[in-house]
DNA sequence: ATAGGGTTAG
């Protein structure tokens, strides 16, 4: 009677909401046939096995990692047996919900263990801090390690000492990561795996390469395709393409296993490198390819902009009988939106839902919202805003806002960077918009009190950036930042390219400069954005004709996009410059995205 | 009997 009560909420394998558990640990269990496992349950029963603490263990494991929505149901044989349960039991649940998309239940049932006076053993720690990692509390993560340290496992149980830094690293306690990491006794390739991948999870890249360089100074570990795999990963947020193409070949070298996910992170490391042509050739090549390699080669076509390539790589792969996913559309309408393909864009949103069954989500709609507005369509873009079952957030309307700015539809934009600001009040971009707004129209009072209000919340424009990899080492460049030991030659080149531009009746654009100062100083604030800086560098210190690849954190500006064209075709240098939203290839005096970005 | 590290867009 008992089992057909707890057996009413079973369900199969079949849950779509379980995307924590493709993860791995719990999938090789997930074939457990769970009507298999009831009718051992019975049997057990029937038979008084549940008297057996290992069987009745087993049988509780066995439903807890079979599918989240089976947790229930063990959690309930846990409940009626006739003893209490013992650790493993208790492991067991822990470990499920650790997985499962409530990871909090974890955290309850270690505190109704502790409550229970039940001692945690060196089991137990790794599936709680797993729950804490998911939940992304640090708070409750600290005083799991509390508890670590009263147990005595800090200092003797590498697989939680990985799992702290694993849960630090994600909580945004990277230093806190590398502090313990540096204190293990012993570390394995997984220890220094967690600990590159907090890196590159904490945005810190270089960092990434450096521990993955001290990696390779010890003869106890070698790198496995995991490690290559967070290497890969850093490569490609630095554009690193040295790095990347080392990596590459360090895998052939010592044949670590080229898996499907392993291939799809280079490919994708040499698209957004700039190498399209060799992530192409790689792509081809690729004996497995599942749905994300194929979204990655289409993301990478498209930001490109190689639409035609990218729409005609779509329908290979549905020939090839893979179902499109919501990152594949993402990657297929960004190919439409940089190529000005409005019609071909429309099209798709709207059959993505009637004949993929990919509901459109707000990503979507942003990619939509930067088709029309880039091409013009603003009165669209804002109709479709309105329009959509889903409520736009800040960086919808943001897409409008560049669309705005671009377009100099100043009525619109002062609208849109006001709807953001109720939504985001901490907005840079719609603050700068709003006060060069009213600047432009002399609205001098309302320009103060923008100024005064970003003041007051701490709202800065972000420096900057531009990346440029010089014999393998990357080399970072901050606009106005004149640190850098070849400064001064730097400076030298950057004046010798404004008097060339100057001669070719060439006026500097600073009408995307968001500060009201005079334009003297606007002038001189442009010539040290970062990517000038990168260029002049690289133009310095390479051979003639070497390509320069250049990676910026924000869009490129006006003023810095026509002085590439003009360097590219004065120094016969083809400049490859990904900027925050496409890439830009620089080649005699033309860039690839035809001024259109 | 049980444990730690994992790829795509925005």
């Amino acid at each position: 009677m008992r089992l057909r009560l707890v057996a009413v909420n079973i369900s199969g394998n079949s849950n779509p909401n379980i995307s924590l558990l493709t993860r791995r640990g719990l999938s090789s269990f997930s074939s457990s046939n769970i009507n298999h496992l009831k009718q051992i349950h019975a049997k057990l029963i029937r038979n008084s096995g549940i008297q057996d603490v290992l069987t009745a263990g087993k049988l509780i494991a066995d439903i807890a990692v079979s599918n989240p929505s089976n947790l229930e149901y063990a959690r309930s044989v846990m409940a009626t047996l006739e003893y209490p349960p013992n650790t493993f039991m208790w492991n067991s649940m822990i470990r499920g919900y650790a997985h499962s998309p409530n990871p909090i239940e974890a955290i309850f049932l270690y505190r109704k263990m502790l409550e229970q006076r039940h001692l945690p053993n060196n089991y137990t720690f790794p599936f709680v801090l797993k729950a804490c990692t998911h939940l992304m509390d640090l708070n409750l993560g600290l005083g799991v390690h509390g508890t670590v340290i009263k147990c005595g496992f800090e200092d003797s149980d590498a697989f939680i000492q990985t799992s702290l830094v694993n849960f630090y690293a994600s909580c945004g306690s990277i230093e806190t990561a590398r502090l313990l990491f540096d204190r293990c006794p012993e570390r394995d390739v997984t220890s220094w795996n967690a600990l590159i991948k907090g890196y590159v999870r904490s945005n810190r890249y270089l960092d990434a390469i450096r521990v993955f360089r001290l990696m390779q100074d010890r003869r106890d570990v070698r790198a496995d395709e995991i490690t290559l795999l967070g290497v890969a990963l850093a490569c490609t947020q630095l554009g690193a393409l040295d790095m990347g193409r080392w990596v590459h070949a360090y895998i052939d070298k010592n044949h670590v296993k080229l898996s499907a996910s392993l291939g799809t992170a280079l490919i994708d490391m040499y698209a957004k490198c700039g190498s399209i042509d060799v992530a192409m050739h790689l792509f081809e090549r690729m004996p497995e390819k599942d749905v994300r390699t194929w979204s990655v080669m289409i993301g990478g076509l498209a930001v490109h902009g190689l639409a035609y390539e990218a729409l005609e790589l779509f329908s290979e792969m549905q020939r090839f009988g893979i179902n499109p996913d919501s990152v594949t559309f993402t990657g297929v309408l960004c190919a439409c939106s940089h190529a000005g393909m409005v019609e071909e864009g429309l099209q798709i949103l709207d059959k993505m839902g009637k004949v993929y069954s990919v509901e459109p989500t707000i990503e979507h709609y942003g990619c939509i919202v930067d088709l029309l507005g880039r091409s013009g369509c603003l009165e669209e873009a804002l109709g479709l805003i309105r329009r959509i079952p889903l409520k736009p957030d800040a960086v919808l309307w943001g897409a409008l806002l560049v669309a705005c700015r671009s377009h100099n539809n100043v009525a619109m934009g002062e609208l849109v960077a006001k709807e953001m600001l109720k939504l985001d009040p901490h907005h840079c971009g719609a603050h700068v918009f709003l006060s060069n707004v009213y600047a432009s129209t002399g609205r001098w009072s309302e320009v103060e009190q923008v100024r005064s209000s970003m003041k007051e919340q701490g709202i800065r424009k972000p420096p900057g950036s531009s990346l440029i990899e010089l014999n393998g080492d990357v080399h970072e460049f901050i606009a106005g930042d004149r640190s850098h030991p070849q400064i001064n030659q730097i400076h030298m080149m950057l004046d010798e390219i404004a008097t060339l531009l100057s001669l070719q009746g060439h006026v500097p654009a600073t009408r995307g400069i968001a500060l009201d100062i005079d334009e003297e100083e606007k002038k001189l604030a442009l010539s040290q954005h970062s990517e000038k800086l990168a260029v002049a560098f690289g133009l310095i210190n390479t051979k003639q004709g070497a390509v320069l690849h250049i990676v910026k954190n924000l869009r490129v500006c006006e003023d810095c996009h026509s002085a590439m064209k003009f360097i590219s075709k004065v120094f016969h240098r083809l400049i490859i410059i990904r900027d925050r939203s496409r890439f830009h290839h620089f080649k005699d005096g033309f860039c690839s995205c035809r001024d259109y970005w």
